[in-house]
DNA sequence: GAGAGATATCTCGATGTCAAGACAGTACAC
DNA sequence: GTGTACTGTCTTGACATCGAGATATCTCTC
């Protein structure tokens, strides 16, 4: 081989070049290790919510409340947009939440097809000390890059990005 | 605001900013953009595969053992590996892609504990096709990025990735 | 103001995953 | 060779997710 495998992507593209030169696989180097980085990182964050009694999809849940801002309350739909589910999950997640005592529930005074779910201050002690955890871990896990190549990376990411979030085309009037 | 938002991290980042003025959020512009790339990913996978007829996860354990090369064949142990899924979930994995006819099982003749997974012909046609079609679309996924970048990106994402692949510290003597 | 279509949420059944543990077989030291 | 620890695979039960469809309400046009 001519350059030493540094990780399993280096060790996965070698072997497809070994068996399908035909094939060109560069766009593994970017799109498996943004893969298998997304599935270690989930194991991280599980293992810090474990801590603070929380599994990582309550998490995302709550966060996205918390962000909101006060009074820290969202409808259905904008969670499961922020939070990339469907909405019988979402559905499933607050019915959940709301058993556990970290969200309420209550009918949207303004559209009656609606609801508003909004954090109780039992999830939002929950969610804060969480937070302040994750982002200390995630500082460490980081940390093998200089502030200026984590700026380059989040760059070069946001433009992949880029086309999944914006809107899928506004109707042709 | 200072500065246009281009994506959902760059709003998900203002918000928390806004709200949680004395934490740093930086990592959050890595990190949750490697998420939710990873989570867009998985849709755009299983679009292509369906195509195919396959599901991610019987690509997943295809290809690693179509990259083993001739005679294409793996314990489970060597595939939970290369999939980061647990033992029980492989085990469920081979039981239906054998149904399917995309896999054989025979015994180790070397461990008697132990099993050896193999491609059928039908496998390796499947996967081969499924596979080239998956490096066209990830090709046009990546075509925003000049190639320079996407070799820088790659480089970058290596280097979070190597901690998670190297051996989980060597025992001392 | 009536109807058509869009939207918001929930229900339900199927499915894939995980974690923990069972079990058989192997390896190594003594 | 025997005991002990380890390894490889499979079993089981709980659980979160998805997708499709049901229901209620809103909105827009005529």
């Amino acid at each position: 081989m001519t350059e030493d495998a540094r990780d399993e992507v280096d060790r996965l593209v070698a072997a497809w070049r070994a068996e399908r030169p035909d094939l060109d696989v560069e766009p593994l180097q970017v799109l498996s290790r943004v893969s298998r980085l997304a599935r270690h990182l989930d194991r991280a964050r599980r293992a810090a919510f474990a801590e603070h009694d929380l599994e990582p999809w309550e998490f995302d849940v709550l966060t996205a409340l918390r962000r909101a801002g006060k009074p820290y309350e969202l409808s259905p739909g904008a969670l499961l947009r922020a939070t990339l589910v469907t909405s019988g999950t979402m559905t499933n997640r607050i019915d959940r939440l709301a058993a556990a005592g970290l969200v309420r529930r209550r009918p949207d005074p303004e559209d009656r097809r609606g609801v508003l779910v909004s954090l109780t201050d039992t999830g939002l002690g929950r969610v804060d000390a969480a937070f302040a955890d994750l982002l200390r871990r995630e500082r460490e896990l980081l940390s093998g890059l200089k502030g200026e190549d984590q700026r380059t990376l989040a760059a070069l990411l946001r433009t992949l990005l880029t086309p999944f979030d914006s809107p899928p085309d506004p109707p042709r009037p």
